[in-house]
DNA sequence: CATGAATGAGCCTTCATTCAT
DNA sequence: TATGAATGAAGGCTCATTCAT
C-alpha cells in the first residue's frame, strides 16, 4: 500500500514536472517551439519518459489547459460568492477575468493555446472531454446568477435568449477584447487607449441595456468595479497560489 | 521601359499566382501544412522562384491577410454608405460581419492565422505596417458612425470613452464570438443554440444601453436585420465577386 | 516438492499464455510489431515477466514455430500411417501438406517467419537445434516412405539420390509453390489460374517420372488425391484440434 | 538541353550510387540494417538528399528489385535462345537459374527481400507495376518454349494445365529449392548432400514424367546439363558484367 | 531571374532492455 | 520473482533555406 502510494506520488510529481517544465516554453516560444526533445533536455529524464507521461506534446498542452482552466474556475467561483446582489456577483466575475489575463497571463495564454486546431486533432478524447467540462462547468457559474436574477426580477425576462446565451454575449466581449489586445500590436494607434476600462464600460451598458437591476450609470459603476478590484484581488491572488 | 512594365505585370501576376494557390492550404490544413514546397509543386515555378516574390511562408499569410482585410474594409464601406440613420449603418455594417464571417469564411480564417505569433515574429515590418493600416481603416469606417452621431445627437455624449474606444466594444463582442464559434466544438452542450442571433440581440442591447436613437426593442430591432441581411447581402456577394 | 511443482506448472501455463497472445500479433501484424510492450499489455503480466520466459522476442517466435512444426510432424504421420501403398501413402503427406498450408495458415506463416536471418541471429543455439530436429523429423517420415519403396521394388534404384534429396525434391516444389502463391500478388495475372491443382499435377508427374508405382495417369491421379483429401481432412481437422 | 542533360545524368548516377551502397548492406545484414542513415553516412551526400531520390527505402529495395529481376530476364533470354530442341533450351534456362543463385547471389537475395510484405505495403504502385512486368516476363519466356514444344509435338497436350502453370511448377521446384538451401542452414545433416544436382535430377524426372521429348536418362542429363553449364557459364558471365 | 538539388538540423515516435523496488 | 518506469539510441521523415548553374 504504501509502496504503491510512493511510487504512484513520485510519478505525479515528475508529470507536474514536465507541465512546468513546458509551460514556460509554450508561453515564451509558442507550440512549434514546445518539443519533447526540449522538455526532455530542460529536465534530468529521457524523451522516453516524457512519453510513458503524455503520449504526445498535444496532451501536454492540453492538461496545462486543464490546469489554468480549474484556475479560472476557482476565481469565478470565488467572484460569483456570496449574498450580494446578483449583478454586483457577476460584475465580480467580470472582474475575475480582468484578473486572470492580467495576472495569470501564462494560463490565459495557455487556453488561446488550447483553441490551436491541431492540438484538438491529436489528442486523446479523454482530455477533450474534462476541457469541455471545465468550459461547461465556468459557464453555469455565471449562468445560475443569471437564472436566480431571472428568477427574482432583477433581470427581465429574455424573450429570445436562454440564460447561457445571455452569458455568451459576455463571454464574447471579454473574450474578445483580450485577444485583440493581446494581438494587436498597437490599439492605442487605432484609438483605443484604455481598454479594460471601454470592456468595463461596455459591460455596464450592456447589463442596462438589458435592464438588469441596479442600473448604473458609467462613473458609479467605474467606481464600484474599483472598489471591488480592491477587494477581491487579493483573494484572487491567494487563490492563485493555492493553485500550486 | 515596355519591357519592363511586361516583366512587372508578369511578376505580379505570378505573386498573385502563389497566393492563390497558398490559401487553400492554408484554409485547409494549417499554417504547418502550408510549405514552399507544397506551394510551388502546385505552380510551374520551382522553389527558388517563390522565395524570390516572398522571403518566407509567414509573407505569404501576411499578404493574404491584407487581401482579406480589404475586401472586409469594402463590405464595411457599402454598409456604411448611404444617407440613412447613422444607428442603421451601422446594424448594416454588423450584417457584413456576419456575411464576412460566414460567406467568406476563408478570409475570415486567414484573418485569425495573422494573429498568430509565429508569422508576426517572422515576417517583415512593411507588411506588418500594411495590415495595422487595414485595421485602422475597418476602424475608421465604424468610428466615423460614432462621431456623425455624436454630433448629431443620436449617441448621447460619452463621458470616458473614445469614439474608437466605443466601436472597440463592438469589435470585441462580434470577434470574440466568431472565434467561440469557431473553436468551441460544442456551443450547444453549453446552452447557446443560436449563437449568431444571441449576439444580434447583445448588440441591440448594447446601443440601447449607450442610449443610441432610435432606440429599438430586440423584436424590431431583429426584423430589421432581417430586412437588411436581405438588402444587402445581394450587394456584398457582388463586392466578394469583383474582389477577384 | 509440490511446491515447486506448482509453481513450475503456473510458469509453463504463463509460456503458453504469452505464446498464444504473441501469435496472432505476428500473423497478422509481422514480426516489427511483436514487441514486448504489446504482449505483455494483452496479458495480466509486466514487461519484465515476459523476459522472465523468453530472453528476446526471437524466442518466441522460434518457440511458435516449434509448435507448428510439430503439428506438422503429426500429421505427417498420420498421413503416412495405415498399410496402404507407399505411393499412396506419399499422396496422402502431400494432402497433408495442402490442409497444414490452407487450414493451419497461421502455424504455416509462422514456419516462414522462423526463415528470417535476424531470427536465427538473435536466438539461442538450444531452440535452433530443437528446430532442426523437427525438421529432420518430417523429412525422415517421407523418406522412409522413399525407402520402403526402394526395397518392395515400387521404386526403382536412385542412382544418383539419397532417399532424402528424393524428398527434398517433393519438399522443394509443395514449399515454392507455396511461398510463391503466399508472395505474388497475382498468380492469376500470369497465367497460373489454378496452383494447387497445378502442384498436385507436377507430383504425379515427377514421380511418374521416377518410376514410381503405381503410376497413374492425371485423371487418375487428381481424382485419387481428391478422395484422399475427402477422407483424411477430418482426420487433420481432428489432429489440429487437438493439438490445443 | 546539354545543360540538362548533364544535370539528369548527375541525377542517374547518385540514383545508382545510392544503390550501389544501399545493396551491401541488405545482402548482409537485412532490411532492417538498411536505413537512410545509413545510406547516407556511406555517402558523401546529407539524408535529405536521399530522400530526394527515393521516398522511403523500401522503393530502394524495390529498385534493387528490378534491376535483379532485369538480369534475370536477360540470363533467361540467352538460356532461351538458339536452334536447339526446346528442352535444351529449357534446360540452359535451369543452368541459368543455376547461375543466378550461385553467382548473382546478391540479386538472388534482393529478390527475396522484394517478397517481404512490409515492402510491398510501404512501396509506390509504380514501382510494383514494373516488379510484375519483370516477373511476367522471366515467366514469358519460359512458357514460349513450352507452347513451342506443344506445337511442335515434343511435350504432348497438357490436359489440365497452361503452359504458364507448366512453367510454375519448374519455378516452384526451382525457387523452393533455392529458399531451402539459403535457409535450412544444414541440409546436409538432413541427408541432403547435393542439392544442386538432386534438382536437376528432379527436374529431369519431371519433365520426362510429362513425356517431353527428348526423354533423357539421369546419366545424359547430367552430362548435358554439365555440358550446358560449361558452355553457358562464361556468356552469362558477360551479361553480368554488362549489367553494370 | 529561374531553377531545384542539396542540406542538415530537428521533429515525433518506438522499443529492447535494464534495474531499483 | 514480478514489476514497470526509465532509458536513450535509433528510426523515418520534413522542410526552410541556400546556391551553383
Amino acid at each position: 500500500m504504501v509502496e504503491i502510494t510512493r511510487k504512484q506520488r513520485e510519478i505525479q510529481q515528475r508529470t507536474q514536472e514536465i507541465l512546468r517544465v513546458a509551460k514556460p516554453i509554450l508561453i515564451a516560444e509558442g507550440l512549434q517551439a514546445l518539443t519533447m526533445d526540449r522538455v526532455a533536455s530542460h529536465m534530468q529524464y529521457a524523451k522516453g519518459t516524457i512519453y510513458n507521461h503524455f503520449p504526445n506534446k498535444e496532451e501536454i498542452v492540453l492538461e496545462l489547459a486543464i490546469e489554468a482552466m480549474k484556475l479560472r474556475h476557482k476565481l469565478f467561483d470565488a467572484g460569483a460568492s456570496g449574498d450580494r446582489p446578483a449583478r454586483m456577483r457577476l460584475m465580480t466575475i467580470g472582474v475575475a477575468c480582468e484578473f486572470y489575463t492580467q495576472r495569470c497571463s501564462e494560463e490565459f495564454q495557455v487556453e488561446q493555446w488550447m483553441r490551436n486546431a491541431n492540438i484538438w486533432d491529436k489528442s486523446s478524447s479523454e482530455r477533450q472531454v474534462i476541457i469541455r467540462q471545465c468550459e461547461a462547468g465556468c459557464m453555469q457559474v455565471v449562468a445560475r446568477l443569471v437564472r436566480e436574477s431571472l428568477e427574482q426580477g432583477d433581470l427581465p425576462a429574455l424573450d429570445h435568449l436562454s440564460p447561457e446565451e445571455m452569458v455568451f454575449g459576455l463571454w464574447a466581449i471579454t473574450f474578445g477584447s483580450q485577444i485583440l489586445t493581446a494581438s494587436s500590436p498597437s490599439l492605442e494607434a487605432l484609438g483605443v487607449f484604455d481598454p479594460i476600462r471601454a470592456i468595463r464600460i461596455h459591460c455596464c451598458r450592456l447589463l442596462n441595456g438589458f435592464g438588469w437591476q441596479p442600473i448604473l450609470d458609467e462613473h458609479q459603476y467605474l467606481k464600484l468595479v474599483e472598489n471591488i478590484a480592491a477587494e477581491y484581488f487579493p483573494r484572487f491572488e491567494q487563490i492563485q497560489r493555492e493553485h500550486r
